[in-house]
DNA sequence: CGTATTTGACCAGCGC
DNA sequence: GCGCTGGTCAAATACG
């Protein structure tokens, strides 16, 4: 119904599991990259540290199960910064940090502060090559509403966001339509891994571990977007170990006759006339202003999150036992939904984009 | 004194 | 089965 509504219907994560939010869920992110740095750099870093202590009794919470393999998507952010974290308008505290491998630069790992029991992430690290890049990775839903301008952000770029994912049409339906799709769909659709889209270098990318959106607010010419180029091949694509929500095919896909070349076509679709104008435009402000920037980052910090309307308690707490209600439930049709999606997105992000320039 | 950061230790998953 | 790697915890510390 309400491809506005969309924000809380990209979440990736069911909004049930929020308060779940301990411990658990070992998987996590992973250093993403993609890109073009040159990856797999192998070698061996070596981390000192190791001696496995002795004794102790660390018996640490343990959770019922790990029921909740849903946490898996993540957002990432290539922009450049020379601040050590781009601000988003979260609160966020540093509870970790490592070396990455083959990274003279450490990774550094951010929790959100600005609610207890926030269970959104972020991952921030800076690109050994190119030091004014910083590759910010949101993981995660925030159980608390944020400052309204990364709040209308994370609207907008949510919609952006879906409208990429669905980009030809099918991998909405995965998408949004509902998890069960995934296992049902008999969906063909693309099976296009490092899914690129010209709209500003948004990338999806299904590959490794999880399925992950990069936005590239580096730098990328207009022109360029609308060439599109395909980053690397996939790997190889082996079998998807996540049967999620994620992508559609990716999963059981039989034989899939795999495009003699990358669909990388596809993305293009998407684009047509008035709406590739206003991507550049789009793409241009975001690569000229820094605050745009900002904003979008932050937006994405709330992308997956968006408990969106949830709780309107208006208690105010969200104590501990948070009854985090589910909340979403809209979930749309998809087929115009994607359309009104994208409208809409776009629609926003010009919106924001005139008001930041002005 | 309370809170955010630092930093080594701990642990699970994956690959070999 | 062992070792490596990535991620997180938590004690100690720094900051206000
Ligand atoms: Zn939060």
């Amino acid at each position: 119904m309400l491809p506005a509504t969309m924000p809380a219907g990209v979440q990736f994560m069911d909004p049930r599991m929020a308060p779940a939010i301990r411990a658990g869920a070992p998987a996590s992110f992973d250093g993403d990259r993609g890109d073009s740095d040159g990856g797999s750099g192998s070698g061996g870093e070596a981390d000192q540290n190791k001696q496995d202590g002795t004794a102790g009794t660390p018996e640490r919470g343990e959770n019922a199960a790990a029921e909740a393999p849903l946490r898996r998507a993540r957002v990432s952010v290539r922009a450049r910064s020379e601040a050590p974290m781009i601000s988003d308008g979260c609160q966020w505290r540093k509870y970790g940090q490592k070396m990455a491998k083959g990274n003279p630069c450490p990774r550094a790992y951010y929790r959100c502060t600005m609610a207890t029991g926030c269970p959104v992430r972020k991952q921030v690290q800076r690109c050994a090559e190119d030091k004014a890049v910083l590759i910010t990775t949101y993981e995660g839903t925030h159980n608390h509403q944020l400052p309204p301008a990364a709040a209308a952000m994370a609207k907008t770029t949510s919609a952006a966001a879906a409208m990429l994912l669905s980009g030809p049409a099918a991998s909405r339906d995965a998408l949004f339509a509902g998890h069960h799709v995934a296992a049902t769909a008999p969906a063909p659709l693309f099976q296009s891994y490092p899914y690129a889209s010209a709209a500003m270098g948004a990338t999806l990318s299904a590959s490794a571990p999880f399925p992950t959106i990069t936005l590239d607010l580096t730098h990328s010419p207009p022109a360029s977007a609308a060439g599109l180029h395909l980053q690397h091949r996939p790997p190889a694509l082996p079998a998807m170990p996540f049967p999620m929500y994620g992508f559609p095919a990716a999963a059981h896909r039989p034989a899939v006759p795999l495009l003699p070349q990358p669909p990388t076509a596809v993305s293009l679709g998407m684009m047509d006339g008035r709406n590739r104008a206003a991507l550049e435009t789009m793409t241009a402000a975001i690569t000229s202003d820094p605050n745009f920037t900002t904003a979008l980052a932050a937006a994405l910090s709330t992308i997956m999150g968006g408990g969106a309307e949830a709780a309107p308690r208006g208690g105010a707490g969200a104590d501990a036992g948070d009854g985090n209600n589910g909340g979403s439930g809209t979930e749309p049709p998809a087929t115009a939904a994607a359309a009104g999606a994208r409208e809409t997105a776009l629609h926003a992000l010009l919106q924001r984009l005139h008001d930041s320039r002005q």
